[in-house]
DNA sequence: CAGTGGTCTAGACCACTTC
DNA sequence: AAGTGGTCTAGACCACTGC
């Protein structure tokens, strides 16, 4: 016996866990954005094939897809079709470098690779991840500089399981932003950070590649950044010039 | 002549700007809240009575609501309604303020008024106005402190043609936020900020008040805050000690 | 119980990209 | 011309609030 007007939320086999149904659609897509299904850059299915393959109508894929969007995980072109989101783009150059100059500006950097070891790391660098003082990081320290003025020196470490192969000439042969290559070497696309700033006196390594004086104030950062599902993948530190270029946020 | 099924886009009078009709009704919206139409904290028509006032359906006035929602302009309520954001709110009271101790969390602050007055401001200050030198400003001198200890140190500046009431008295009197009371006395509700941060050498004031000595590095934070229709309406200058405080930014 | 926002559907048509 | 995302509608039902 079939109704014509069907009740709407027949979900008689496996109802998840109350969520809405875009929002458990919007699980299966992150899912697969986490498990690689999805790579970076790639088209996903159009949203009326979506419809039909989750049975659901495609008012209900685009509600998912939305909030995805607005994550950055996906990126929509009319008429092209939907993709992953990706580090590659020209947009999503400053996503994740909040320094401008005095006018405001974001400036082209010209990047320098000191270092590229792997070692122990200090504390405050494992144990974002939960991991222990004896455990082996991938530690790459660089300097960024602003019209030929040093400015940014930070040190950067990445658990070994997925970063083991980086090395130095890997990273002196990549043109593009280091995200980038994270993303298109290991597979790990960065979805969003946490910043904690503060003022301090330059490190003494600081004051030597900077090229600064060792009483002046510079911007120290402090950084977690996540891919997919909240997954700590990197701890960076990093101290800022900013006698002429100022950390900026937008709050809205 | 009439069809049974209308064309979509009738918009045969005042076709506005080629915006899609959400996107109209979002701007209509944007105009009744600049204007004091709707004020903070009110109950707007509800749903399906802006449908019919606009003669559109329920889904688009649900896209234009949805967006000013996100912009935290507008609340809903299921089972009530939605109402116009506003400052008062418990949610909203660390809206502003990106500041957590080494725990990473929000605390509770003392405020201390310093000082009250109308006068002339500097060039940083007039500039984001579009004003000049001789423009009279309220300016307000203001110590925080967490758990007793002081640790910011902050200048604000009010243009006079919005805020020329305001006294030392008012603030004094006044328990909850300084947008709070902006708000409701003065009725300018702030929705959004740009912050520019250094690190600096405090200022004579600031290593008087702050109890600090003058070679500790403290955050030099310069805030622009607007109003509806991207206006600005306040310009603040503060230093943070961030040795057991830090800023913090989420970067999505 | 009436009214509100929240979810979901089915279908139409528009705007754009690609071939 | 075909296919994609973008807009819009009309209507149903669910979940919650307040009287």
């Amino acid at each position: 016996m079939i109704s014509i007007m069907q009740t709407k939320y027949d979900n008689s086999s496996e109802k998840h866990l109350d969520l809405p149904l875009y929002a458990q659609i919007k699980l299966k897509f992150l899912i697969a954005l986490e498990a690689g299904v999805w790579k970076a850059g790639e088209l996903i299915p159009s949203e009326l094939d979506l419809a039909a393959s989750y049975e659901v109508s495609q008012g209900t894929i685009r509600k998912a897809i939305d909030e995805l969007v607005r994550q950055h995980l996906l990126i929509r072109r009319q008429g092209s079709g939907t993709f992953v989101a990706t580090h590659q783009e020209e947009q999503s150059k400053y996503r994740f470098l909040h320094l401008a100059n005095s006018a405001g500006e974001m400036e082209e950097s010209q990047n320098k690779i000191l270092l590229c070891t792997h070692q122990k790391a200090p504390k405050v660098v494992y144990a974002p991840f939960n991991m222990h003082a004896e455990d082996i990081f991938v530690h790459i320290r660089r300097l960024m500089s602003f019209s030929g003025k040093p400015v940014v020196f930070e040190d950067i470490w990445l658990p070994c399981p997925l970063f083991g192969d980086l090395t130095l000439e890997l990273l002196e042969s990549w043109a593009g932003s280091l995200y980038g290559l994270f993303e298109s070497h290991f597979g790990v696309h960065m979805t969003h950070a946490e910043e904690r700033i503060r003022a301090v006196l330059p490190s003494n390594l600081a004051v030597e590649y900077l090229e600064i004086d060792q009483l002046l104030p510079v911007l120290d950062i402090f950084r977690v950044a996540y891919t997919y599902g909240d997954k700590p993948v990197e701890v960076r530190q990093a101290q800022y010039i900013s006698t002429e270029h100022h950390y900026f946020n937008r709050i809205s």
